[in-house]
DNA sequence: ATACATGCAAACAATTTGCATATTA
DNA sequence: TAATATGCAAATTGTTTGCATGTAT
């Protein structure tokens, strides 16, 4: 999904451009991995030193429930990406520095009628570890 | 593993059998489900009016750092449940009262090979959804 | 007796909320 | 101008820590 979409749907549900939400937007599009809302708030700061942590979150909270992002917690707080609704798949996550990859193959396509009486409603499957940079100390 | 076992370790450890930490001890692996810190404490609380949060965070720490637990994180909270190292496994997590029942199958035997220059060190997969009784509105 | 645990209170950190002001459409 | 967003400050919540006292070994 391309940043201009994102802003057309945001436009569509009533939601207004501000240069701090297209920053925001911006922020966490640019990445191709998951972010925390103080690494966004510094980001976004260089721009605009005046916006503080609830733009962020409420900007997060909007984007989430139009489904616009990714959300996973990680200890002692949530990080963010780019969802990517269109193509089903599965992510290597780097503990560090939060790089995700794709598996090139879907796991939970051999799991069904695993799950018997329970009701499945969601699934997480992410293996963690280091990326290749994070593995060679690049990432202090 | 018994509970006396997971006495049996902490005694070895260095650790005292306090009455708290006994009756905490039981009270998580008495469930087989995730819990919540403020559902040990209400628990606890009942033979113990006086224990407070630090006494239940704490001995939660012990029981992760000796792999005796672990942990998950939920929407702005960590759960916990008795670990099973022993067998490798994964579960059904239900999303609203913390039950737990393991999957027949290991999908993770599928992956190997498939992460490539990405150092694995550990993963996470877990199906969300409701149980059989959270279903039938039995858990308010 | 001595080391480890507890309970209290206070500190912290992530996230949320109320409200007056500012900005977009 | 009317509706939504921002910034500030303060509140909330989950979790951690310092310290004096209590308890298991």
């Amino acid at each position: 999904m391309k940043v201009n979409e994102i802003m057309q749907i945001l436009k569509e549900q009533g939601y207004k451009l501000t240069e701090q939400r297209k920053e925001i937007i911006e922020t966490i599009f640019k990445q191709n991995r998951y972010v925390s809302a103080k690494e966004i708030l510094n980001e976004v700061q260089d721009r605009f030193p005046g916006v503080s942590f609830d733009t962020i979150y409420r900007n997060l909270s909007i984007l989430s429930d139009l489904d616009l992002l990714e959300e996973t917690q990680f200890e002692g707080e949530a990080k963010y990406r780019v969802s990517c609704i269109e193509d089903h798949h599965h992510h290597l996550v780097c503990t560090k520095c939060g790089q995700t990859s794709v598996l090139p193959e879907c796991p939970m396509d051999l799991l069904q009628g695993l799950a018997g009486d329970f009701r499945v409603t969601g699934h997480k499957f992410e293996i963690y570890g280091l990326c290749k940079e994070c593995q060679q100390g690049k990432n202090t």
